[in-house]
Parts: structure tokens; sequence; C-alpha cells
DNA sequence: GGCGGTTACTTTTGCGCATAAGTTGTACGC
DNA sequence: GCGTACAACTTATGCGCAAAAGTAACCGCC
């Protein structure tokens, strides 16, 4: 790798002029050196090292794309196709805009702030972290963070926040099953925190403009770890009959959930109508194909990855941003009178 | 940041006995100044500056993972679940050995090295590359270079490969087909290089050995990209009554064509059978679920960061490792006479 | 009792880069 | 023709670390 002194020594000339050439700097080298440079650089092929240009200038053009992994059914969160768009959307932004993504998929936050620390990160964007992860990381971590998925007021003072209209797009899509008169819709998630919280309060409103009661008991609990998760499902398939419909948080679950009925005999949608949330592959191959609310996770890593190089410039951020959903209206709800 | 050298200012030593500490250089440091740098160290809780330590090793400690993305119908390569769990393997492994990694998402192979080389990245995982592409990178990139799923020979004389025993999974696979009295199974992919080559020579070798001809017409060419794809399943399916079964070369393209099938009211396997590759969640959560040929694709990602992390540290390895693959034998494969 | 060997350090150097500070040369005003 | 201003450079310094080279004290030994 040629470095910056060996240049100047074959043009025989100072590096100060060379890295000037190299950064721009108008009116401090001539025309002609400068031309000189730039064809000697390109002829060359010359790459900066990165190492030293962030040592000598304390930074470090890494963006920290941490994922914390949950050990469940499908082993952690990373094999949810889900995630690997999210990715996608983060990594190409960021390499667009001249940045670089380091990926540490953990479970423990301090060892993804002993990473964060070693490399001098720049910026961190958090994914599938608890609340109050997110605010540990942050108290140590005087950068620009934003997460993704997690938010709560408390969070929010210290990080920003990407995510969804999750509460209208619940609301959406329990009002579209209502206007095909069902009643008795249940509501299925592995947990009462965070987006899934939001989703709950998006179905408890619904109920509630439709002058439908809440009952508790309408709350289906999946345990996605593998040594629960069968057992989970045929709890709530034997409970199928309570129900007319019921709303998924996701289409992983819908689609399993759909799988465990299928296996039992149960028909979908004409025994019980099932929705799923997110709109991907899974529910879109599945036949028949399933109801979602569709979201853009592509453009949620790309906003999220937006939105901290925003704030690497030094721009202002709203900290709380909700991207649109909007229903798919496929062939998993049957109108019931 | 704390830094060595303020370290040493308030240990009143100097720098070379902290580092050397740190380094734990046995026999150069006493047992009583060890402990008390030691102490200090874990007091203000040390990390190394990675540049500053990179620029004079000249090393990374980097590994970078390549992806090729494709244009296609689900938009590119990162949305198959299938790489989401590879890029699960090999983050966990290097992370283990004390490496970190980059991720690259990108068909410019130009892009990628000049990355690599701004990085000075230590060795290179290369995913979804063509044979050529690899053997590219690999005539610019003097370190070690582990290919995923791309060989060929003459690939072989530039970069280790992991993959599977293709040959021999799709080879059992139609050997089952054929004991279920299927004569007439096509062979579905959308080219016939690499891995795909592969897997077309083991099903010519099981209809060799059961005595039934190839016929070049039952190669059946899907088109992935997304303003050919529903033609190509169109054209599929108005053949499917020339074939008894099909050999898809994914699960995702198995469960396309099932619901493509599906679609035109054609079941299966009552009508025909359909089997995949790859096993992974998209064909488990079918129904009726896919009969496939498993592969453990988390493995593969951790064989091909052990294999080369081995070459990092000086070992020796075969330049072609095979894993194994088993049939899974679920319900799109139905007995006939 | 001078010399080699060892222990436990310190001083110095350099990795490649950015930049502050210093040095020319020259045009211009008065 | 002298000071000033400015363009177009060069020299020197430091980022944090690792490691080569240097030093000083001590021990044993022929």
């Amino acid at each position: 790798m040629i470095t910056i002194k060996e240049i100047a020594r074959q043009l025989n000339m100072s590096t100060t002029t060379v890295s000037n050439v190299i950064h721009g700097k108008a009116g401090e080298v001539s025309d002609d050196t400068k031309k000189k440079v730039e064809e000697f650089l390109k002829k060359v092929d010359y790459v900066p090292n990165i190492n030293a240009r962030n040592l000598a200038q304390n930074e470090s053009k890494i963006i920290g794309l941490a994922l914390k992994a949950r050990a469940d059914k499908y082993e952690n969160l990373i094999m949810d196709p889900f995630v690997s768009v999210l990715i996608g959307g983060v990594e190409e932004t960021i390499r667009n805009a001249g940045y670089f993504m380091m990926l540490y998929i953990s479970s423990d936050t301090d060892e993804i702030m002993r990473h964060v620390s070693t490399w001098n990160v720049d910026g961190l964007i958090l994914f599938g972290m608890l609340n109050d992860d997110g605010i540990r990381v942050s108290e140590k971590y005087k950068k620009p963070i934003v997460c993704i998925d997690t938010y709560s007021l408390e969070g929010l003072k210290h990080f920003t926040n990407v995510g969804l209209d999750d509460e209208q797009g619940t609301y959406d899509m329990i009002k579209y099953l209502i206007s095909q008169g069902h009643k008795k819709i249940a509501f299925l998630s592995d947990n009462q925190s965070g987006v899934d919280l939001a989703r709950l309060n998006g179905y408890k409103k619904a109920l509630k403009d439709a002058g439908i009661k809440y009952k508790s008991s309408n709350f289906l609990q999946i345990h996605p770890k593998s040594d629960e998760i069968d057992e989970s499902l045929a709890e709530i398939c034997d409970r199928s009959k309570e129900f007319t419909a019921i709303f998924c948080v996701s289409d992983l679950y819908a689609v399993t959930l759909i799988s465990a009925l299928t296996d039992r005999g149960i028909n979908v949608p004409e025994e019980i109508s099932i929705v799923g949330f997110d709109d991907n592959m899974l529910g879109q191959l599945h036949r028949p194909a399933l109801t979602t609310v569709h979201q853009d996770v592509k453009a949620k890593g790309i906003t999220a990855a937006d939105t901290l190089l925003k704030q690497l410039a030094g721009h202002k951020t709203p900290n709380q941003i909700k991207l649109p959903t909007h229903l798919v209206i496929r062939d998993t709800v049957r109108k019931i009178n």
C-alpha cells in the first residue's frame, strides 16, 4: 500500500502538499501541482490508511449496528427475514454516505460497549434492545444513538427512536376485521411492552370505538422458546373456538399459528380468520395468502441510518419518527354476519 | 478514553512497562509492578485504541464479509433467510476469536476492494460471488480468502471454498423420489453453474443409476427478476402435467412454485410432487410441509469463519470443504405406482 | 575484581496521516 | 526601495501504540 510520504517523495514535494490536494484545500495548492498530484494518485490507486487517519482525527467513520439476539424458537432474532432486510437498508445508506458499518450480534450490552469504545465508533444504531438496554448504553456512550422499535417516553430522553405508527396500523386492521363482522377478536403476542404494547393499545382503541369491551382473556400469550412454543400453540388452538379472528403481532407468528391450526384440522379462514403484521415473504407465499399490516422494513433501516447521519453532521432531528403502515387485504379473513 | 501514556504518568512508570503488562510479556515485569498495573487498568476500564494498535502493527483484526447483492424478485439476496443465518454464524465465530466483522453488501467488486484496502482487512469471506469475481478479488488481495458456495476447479487455485456435498444431497433426493415411483422428474433452477451445476449433476447421476434417460427439456428455467418471474412461473405451471415431480434448487423456489400451482388449482402433492433444498422456515411452516434437503446454514458460516481463522493463524486447511446434507421427508411428495 | 548474564526497567523510534507553524518568493502600494 | 500581504509551499509535531534499542543494578563465577 502506497503512502502519502512515498507519493511525496516520488513527486519531489512535501507530504503536506499531497495531503492538501487529497482534502481539496483550495487556494493552498497551485493548479499545476494539484493536477500533477491528482493524476499520480489515480495512477497508483491511492487509498488512505484509515487507521492513521482516524488516529490523527480522533474519529472512526464507523457506525455500529447492534442487534440483540434472542434465544427463541428460531434460535435467534437474526433468522427472521425482517432482520436481514433491515441490515441491508442500513448498510446501503451508510456506505453511500462514506461511512462503514460494523455489525454486532450480542445480547451482552457490556460486550457491545467494549467493542464500541475499542473502535471509537462514531454513532450507534440499536435494534432488538429493550428500553433499559438502550438507556444503559446511552449513559456510557456519549455519541449519537438511534434505536429502532425501542420506544418509551423514558427512552426518548436518551436516544432517537425510529419506528412505526404501530398503534394506528393495528387500529386499522382491527377496524377492518370489525367491518367484516368480527367481534370476538383475540390479540396474540409474546409480551406487553414496547412495540407490542403500542399495538395492543391500537387494538383496544379500535374495540372501544366499535363499542366492544376489551377482555384481558383475549390476550393470547405465545412463548417463543423452543421448549415452550408447541405447548403454547396447543393451548391457543384449543381456545380457537372462542374467537372468530386472531390478530398476531407478526407474520411469523401468524403463519406459525395457521400451520398449527391446519395440523389440527381447523381451517383458515373458514373456521377462523388470522391476520399478521409485517408483510414479509412468509405471508406472501402462504396459501391462503396472509392478510396483514404492511411495513417497509428497508425504509426503516434507511431512515434510522439517515437520521443518525444527520445527527453526525450536527443537524437536529426529531427524537421520534413514526413510519406509516397500510393494510394488505388477502385471503385469511372471512366475512361473517 | 484513557491512554497508556496517561496510565504510565499516573503510575509513575514508562509506557513500555504498561504495554508489557497488557501483552502479558512474562519475565519482563516484576510481579509487584504487574499487579499494580493490572489493578489500575481494571479500575479505569482501559480499552486500547485499536486504530493506534493497528497502525503500529500493520494489521486490522477485521474480517470482511462481502455479500454480492443480486437484483431479483426479492430485491436482493439479503432477503433470503439463508443469508441472515449465515451472517449470524460468521459473526459469532469471528467475535469469539477476538476479531471484528465488517459487512459489505455490494455487487461491485471494485468497491469491495477499495473498502478492504482502506481498512487493511486481515481476511475475507465471499458469498454470492460468481467464480470470476472471486478470482478477480484474489488477484488484488494477497491475504486469505474463503468463499462460500463458489466453487470450480479454477477458483480453488485461488481460494478455499466452503460448501455442501450438493451432488450427493441432490442424488439422495432424486433417488428418494424414484423410490416413491417417480420417473418424470424435472429440475428447476435459475442457472447451470456453480452450486446449481453440482446439483444438476447429482440429478443426472441419480437418473442414470436408475436407468432413466436425462432429457434437457426437463431442466426448468426460472427467471427470478421481478419483471420475469411471473411469466416463467406461468410457463412452468403450464408444463406441470409433463412431470410427476419437480426438484427445486431452493426452498424459496419450491414454495414459490407451490403457491403458483395452488393459484391455478393444481394440488401438491396430489397432482404433482415438489421438493426443495435448504430446509428453512419457509418450507417448515408451509402446509403441506415441504420435503427437502437439509443443510446447516449456520454451520456453513461457522465453518467458513473457522477456516479463515485457521489460515490467519498460519495453519494449513483443505481448499475444499464439503458439509453433509440429509433428507427431510415431509408432505409434498406422493407415492405413485 | 572484571566480565558475562539476567532482571527490570526507560528511552527512542516509527507506523501514516492531518495540521499548526514556519519559510520562501513575489507582487503591490506608497 | 521598503514594508506588507499573500500564494505556494516545507518543516515539525502529535495522535496512541508496539517494539527495538538502551541502561542500570545486581548476581555469580573463574
